[in-house]
DNA sequence: TCGCACGGGTGACAATTGTCAATTCTTGTG
DNA sequence: CACAAGAATTGACAATTGTCACCCGTGCGA
């Protein structure tokens, strides 16, 4: 890997604690590699080997049974994904691909669970880390099982519009086929669903949502702090159900 | 707290490994509650100020949003639960009511967060259960988007048998109205998912639950380790027989 | 003992969501 | 630049799921 990478990956909460000592050691043991688009990198039911941590690219992760496919996440630079499988040694209950051309460090796993036997601080950002992405899934559990589609829609737009400052306009970060699988729904009733939100307060053109009257789109979305996050005291959604987040391609296309 | 519980509370797997001092330092500081049926002890959005202990009695985790409501998780003995929210002194993501008259000892988090800082072993058990909890909401989540409802409820039905010891029947654990809203659908669309089944392999009678026809049933639900358990490396006590909990795991932080 | 509240079941109907097919639009590539 | 492949949209339709109204039966308390 290169040795560039290391003070991002430093500034991760998760590594920002521990000693430098262990830092270095587990840099040592891991290695970058640099997937293609469009590639399974990880199928669900294979044993957890690595932690991975998204230095370019996306990646999505998702999850098939018999036949049918959800997306469960998306996973931008930089952060990491797949921590609790690691820990567990147990196998991943999700599949990764590649949305793009990506760069991805991988920690071998046993030298992962080694080092928070050893650094109590590491241990401790574990911790954090875990019960982060754990409340991450359950809210997004709850938006499944409390609103519907269209109100999916209209809190994911609220949601990124307050990612992106209260931005009244953003650019959708992802494919919009990937988002409607993310967000439990088909890709034609995603449309549908945007489309009648013009009635509401939303406008949208190609990959731009443009807000026209928060108040009225509030008032499908109903944000929650329970549902919508941002969790009290964390700067960071969480590894494995990140919110898409706000970043540079997008501030370019203000 | 009374001292016979001692021994109950050191059993669990979070509790198993810490040092004999550092768990009677937290026994000192716990105490025990005995609420009666349908209180809401925890309301949503409130902070969260002590891990709770389910002793006796039977409480159900739930969430509220516009007058909706869902069921998370019904909790039983001996198991903890809202640990997530107790480590990020966060608010509490769901909302807790007896379902019957309920013991429950209280830990303080405070006390609780000072001793995975001093324990290396609890920190430790706290990962793994943390680790287990996510992945159990993960699988939850991947059933709420993969499975239509009638699968689901095939598929609880599976479950629920294998943690019988593969029996052919059972009791519900717990009211079907509270299985409908945890399982993502509605008692009457509940009610009729299982009277579909009965062309299936599944018979109901009352609260009992009677596989006519394994086969048929696995044809409907799937069932899939991934989804459904158990995961891997777990010994968790869940597979004790009558009064099994419906969700061995999940219950755990919030 | 009598109600009566409540869980549970059922039918009719409505709303939501998914499926399929066709078309347009976008994007990347030769 | 043209073309091909795939994403997005749209309409018609089907399946699933929810809602409402009503019924039955049980259990608990006046």
């Amino acid at each position: 890997m290169r040795d560039e990478d290391k003070p991002e990956i430093r500034k991760l909460p998760l590594f920002r604690d521990m000693s430098a000592e262990n830092f270095e050691t587990l840099m040592q043991a891991a290695y970058a590699h640099t997937f293609p688009a469009q590639l399974e990198m990880i199928r669900q039911g294979e044993p957890a080997d690595f932690l991975h941590i998204m230095m370019e690219g996306t990646v999505e992760l998702f999850s098939g049974w018999r036949g049918r496919e959800t997306t469960m996440a998306v996973v931008r630079p930089v952060s990491t994904f797949i921590l609790a499988a690691c820990i567990k040694d147990a196998p991943y209950l999700m599949s990764a691909r590649t949305v793009e051309k990506s760069r991805i460090i991988m920690i071998p796993a046993k030298d992962l669970r080694a080092t928070f036997r050893l650094d109590p601080e590491f241990a401790m950002s574990t911790i954090t880390e875990l019960a982060n992405c754990y409340r991450s899934v359950v809210r997004h559990a709850k938006g499944l099982k409390l609103r519907t589609s269209r109100e999916r829609v209209a809190a994911y737009i609220c949601r990124q519009s307050r990612l992106a400052g209260n931005a009244a306009s953003f650019i959708l970060p992802i494919e919009k086929r990937l988002l409607a699988s993310y967000l439990g729904m088909t890709p034609e009733n995603f449309s549908r669903a945007i489309k009648a939100l013009q009635s509401d307060g939303v406008a949208i053109d190609g990959m731009r949502i443009i807000i026209t009257d928060p108040k009225a789109l509030e008032a499908i979305a109903g944000p929650d702090s329970l549902m919508d996050g941002p969790d009290g005291n964390s700067e960071f959604p969480g590894a494995d159900f990140p919110e898409v987040p706000w970043d540079a391609k997008q501030r370019e296309a203000m």
